[in-house]
DNA sequence: TATTGTTATACTCTATAACTATA
DNA sequence: TATAGTTATAGAGTATAACAATA
């Protein structure tokens, strides 16, 4: 169950290296998984030719609906004017639609067409296939733990305040 | 001891935004924690005037005596090209040296000056303080538990193949 | 006066290709 | 033939500043 299952496949993943006093870090963990994540979720949603934030905010306003830009700017920690290119080419493709609200004209009122639905449903679909290894590895339980303390410990650095100086 | 404590600092936190299906997705909740993680570390990092990688290559040099250029980009995942612009800077700093392998005269054998340590040392505690209100909000249990965590979760990614067509 | 959306711009990161010197 | 290091270059992502419309 264990013996080298490394070296099963192609280039065997070399021996890691010492990370010294970062490897009991929380960022040096949370970066080296979320890299190897991103490597691949790239990988998977090429076809769909969209740029990097798209699913995300697609999900986001289906779960969110009449949101704003600035809204959804500000949730995934991005800047209003690269928001402006993402809704802009989720647009053009008719994935989703700008409607300016009535209550606040300065807003767009935005919401996903059937056809951004769809895309986005098998979208999420590929997203989870990239997480099947570490679905396979860790219990449901600790799967849970895992998502459990990472929003805890997100939630805490919120709460914090930025500066220190 | 709870009682709001965002509001005490500034703009309040906005309540989040619902994430639908990508609520309990790995990468979802990984990639939330490192956006924020990261924006601290460059603030904290920022007096230090050094690119955003040049810490976790001082660490590996100083864990990894002699380790090579290409050695420490597949560590940290970027390419070999990158790397010799952190280099560059880093022996332009004084902080690392480069040294010629006599056993392979390709490979640069790298190793800190003692102000690479020095300053290696000041870094690695402003990282630290960042995760401070991690540290706060989670018990040492529950710290090493996530830890342990992200280090399976990515392990089983690695070992798993990256294709799928 | 502040906020939403927008454009333009610059800057950083990353990725690719080509080259050299070694192996 | 493959690898280590290097350079140059192009692309993507991000950040900043300015602006118009609206609150």
């Amino acid at each position: 169950m264990s013996e080298n299952a490394q070296a099963t496949e192609g280039a065997a993943v070399a021996v890691r290296m010492n990370w010294g006093p970062l490897s009991s870090a929380v960022g040096t963990n949370v970066r080296l998984l979320r890299n190897e994540l991103v490597t691949r979720i790239v990988e998977a949603y090429a076809p769909f030719d969209l740029r990097s934030g798209a699913l995300s905010v697609m999900v986001l306003i289906r779960g969110n609906p009449g949101c704003s830009q600035s809204e959804l700017a500000r949730e995934v920690a991005m800047d209003d004017s690269a928001m402006v290119a993402i809704i802009d080419e989720l647009e053009q493709r008719g994935l989703a639609r700008r409607t300016r609200s009535t209550t606040d004209r300065r807003r767009n009122s935005l919401s996903l067409t059937p056809e951004g639905e769809a895309l986005m449903t098998e979208m999420v679909g590929c997203g989870t296939a990239v997480e099947r290894p570490i679905r396979d590895e860790l219990s449901a339980a600790e799967l849970e733990t895992l998502i459990a303390l990472l929003r805890r410990a997100y939630g805490a650095l919120m709460a914090a305040p930025r500066d220190r100086a």
